[in-house]
RNA sequence: UGCCGAAUAGUGUAACGGUAGCACGAGUGACUCUGACUCACUUUGUCUAGGUUCGAAUCCUAGUUCGGCAACCA
């Protein structure tokens, strides 16, 4: 340690600038240093009806994030489950899933508003009994008519009146079963007058004979999200209930029920905008209708903004928290460019995964002056960088493959690659030079013979002599036949969400966003690849073996994202 | 025409009355056995109009634009 420090001025931490806090660790953070808590409780609760996505990513390191930045900080897991019509224990058991594989351990507290439903309806009934709240007969239509609008206040209900005495023994009988679906459901007290829509005596509890995936068919009254998500909270001693935008409204709401009933914990609401992305959707109405439909193959399909098709794409868990804290956290609604999305996977992939030679489109090329029988085995590093990772051996023969894309018949002067005359490098092999162009019948060009140069074994010219490019190839007879699948974005506009011209998102799905290349010839160490595992294909980009449909010695391969191309770029400028 | 909220480079964000920074993207160059990585440089911004102030992205006023809100969904 003693005399590392050679500039002190510029390297001590001290001095360093305390990385800035977004707006709500601010608060946090004051709320801390004031001694309004001792700690943080954070929750992250889902509606277990859908599988979690990038944005729920989002929440979810903000929420765990916080817990694990503040000591004896805590953040619960809690299932927002009250609505059983479009709920399912598929969806639990997912969300749980994708919670931990992001990285984060709730420990022992999982929860489920369900479990609450008795505390609930016991706050239901002080509502009732300190005459804040009825039973209501209206049908739906008529209480929506009772409503109003943005601009006209509502009219009061006709039952809004009631005793207490009346208002608990209806309420009792409602949840007897007495009644049936849609004929009655409690009602706050609150102002038909109100500004705001959400505090004209709003639905805490309907009517709903449907089984429940926890609670059975224990319970036919459900208590709706406004009820229910701020007394969960004040169970469960949250101190900061993080959600979206879009409950900004109710947040008079929230705070109206916690003040009408006896608690002794008071949590508070801030909201947050939600994540967007370009080239995609994230509601999960819309992913939900893409599975449904079969635009994608599933909820894990490698195309799907899910966490599990982000997964099951080669999305790092790693790479997506990175990307959650670069997109920060603010109260503005923006539509972040997928462009980070990649970048964050990009960098992260990069450091850690093995490289390997794979040819995505094969063009047979035959080294006329190598001995036909001969097999050298070639020592190629798995990473450029970081020689820990060791190397492994990769067998050249007389026969190989090379990328189609990587010779051109009438090469522009910029291209770096092989062409008629040309010497470029194989990777980790030699240096060979193109002769002969071989077509078939239909004039298609079917082969190539190249000449090697023995001095250059390794890669290196002992004259010193330089060649522009380096391009990948795998031995023939060596090569692993696989299936890779190669994915672009699902939609073709940058915001598929906006329905112009009477379109639908779905009127933007991209055709080609998913090619299958059935000919790949890969290394052939890679047959041996595990479901999961990564790679780089060397000057292709980051690829995954799918976890499905992969078999024993033979994998499928997904790939994650391209590497950034120079190349493609100059040509698409012309 | 109601209520709530938000506006900083192309995109995402920072600056908390005192020099408008950072990342991504884009461009140029260096390096290179990946046209990758890395590095250097460049480009582009405070919604508008007033006001307060020695000084405003920040505070005030008015406007503009955008988003959300009228499920017995969450």
């Amino acid at each position: 340690m003693g005399n590392t420090n050679y500039n002190s001025a510029e390297s001590d931490p001290g001095e360093a600038k305390p990385e800035s806090l977004d707006f709500i660790r601010e608060i946090v953070a004051d709320d801390l240093a004031n001694g309004r808590h001792a700690s943080t409780v954070t929750r992250f609760p889902p509606e277990p009806n859908g599988y979690l996505h990038i944005g729920h990513a989002k929440s979810i390191c903000l929420n765990f994030g916080i817990a694990q930045e503040n000591k004896g900080g805590i953040c619960h897991l809690r299932f927002d489950d009250t609505n059983p019509a479009k709920e399912d224990i598929e969806y639990v058991d997912s969300i749980k899933e994708d919670v931990q594989w992001l990285g984060f351990d709730w420990g022992k507290n999982i929860f489920f508003a369900s479990d609450y439903f008795e505390k609930l309806y016991a706050f239901a009934v002080e509502l009732i009994e300190t005459g804040k709240a009825f039973v209501c007969e209206l049908t739906l239509e008529e209480i929506a008519e009772h409503r109003g609008t943005p601009t006209r206040p509502g009219t009061n209900s006709p039952f809004r009146d009631r005793s207490p005495e009346e208002n608990l023994a209806l309420f009792q009988r409602m949840r007897d079963g007495e009644f049936a679906d849609g004929t009655r459901v409690l009602r706050a007290r609150i102002d038909m007058a109100s500004p705001n829509l959400h505090m004209r005596d709003p639905v805490l509890y309907r009517i709903r004979k449907v089984p429940h995936h926890r609670t059975g068919s224990q319970w036919c009254l459900y208590p709706m999200y406004d009820f229910t998500h701020c007394l969960s909270d004040s169970i469960e001693g949250i101190t900061h209930s993080l959600c979206t935008l879009e409950f900004e409204v109710h947040r008079p709401l929230y705070d109206w029920v916690l003040d009408n009933v006896t608690i002794d914990r008071r949590p508070r609401q801030i909201e947050f905008a939600r994540l967007s992305l370009t080239y995609t959707v994230l509601s999960k109405r819309r992913l939900l209708t893409l599975v449904e439909e079969g635009r994608v193959s599933g909820w894990d399909d490698p195309r799907m903004p899910t966490l599990s098709g982000l997964r099951r794409r080669g999305y790092t868990p790693s790479g997506i928290r990175a990307f959650c804290k670069t997109i920060g956290m603010t109260k503005f609604n923006s539509l972040t460019d997928v462009a980070l999305l990649e970048h964050s996977i990009r960098h992260d992939l990069n450091d850690t995964t093995p490289r390997r030679l794979a040819v995505l489109r094969p063009l047979k090329v035959v080294i006329t002056n190598f001995d036909a029988g001969a097999v050298e085995e070639l020592e190629a590093p798995n990473h450029p960088k970081n020689p820990e990772a060791g190397s492994r051996t990769v067998p050249f023969t007389r026969e190989i493959y090379v990328e189609r894309d990587d010779f051109m018949e009438d090469p522009p002067s910029k291209f770096h690659r092989l062409g008629p005359g040309r010497e470029v490098r194989l990777r980790f092999a030699y240096f060979i030079t193109c002769n002969e162009v071989i077509r078939n019948a239909a004039g298609e060009v079917t082969e190539l013979h190249c000449t090697y140069d023995p001095e250059t074994r390794g890669g290196n010219a002992p004259d010193g002599r330089k060649v522009k490019g380096t391009i990948h190839w795998v031995s023939a007879a060596h090569a692993h036949e696989a299936e890779v699948r190669l994915y672009d974005r699902l939609f073709t506009v940058e915001d598929p969400n906006r329905e112009e011209d009477g379109k639908t998102y779905l009127d933007y799905l991209n055709p080609n966003s998913l090619e299958v290349l059935r000919d790949a010839r890969l290394e052939p160490g890679l047959a041996n690849a595990a479901p999961g595992e990564r790679f780089q294909f060397e000057r292709s980009g980051y690829f995954c073996a799918d976890t499905v449909d992969s078999q024993p010695g033979k994998p499928v391969f997904n790939r994650t994202v391209t590497l950034r191309d120079a190349w493609a770029k100059k040509q698409k400028k012309g």
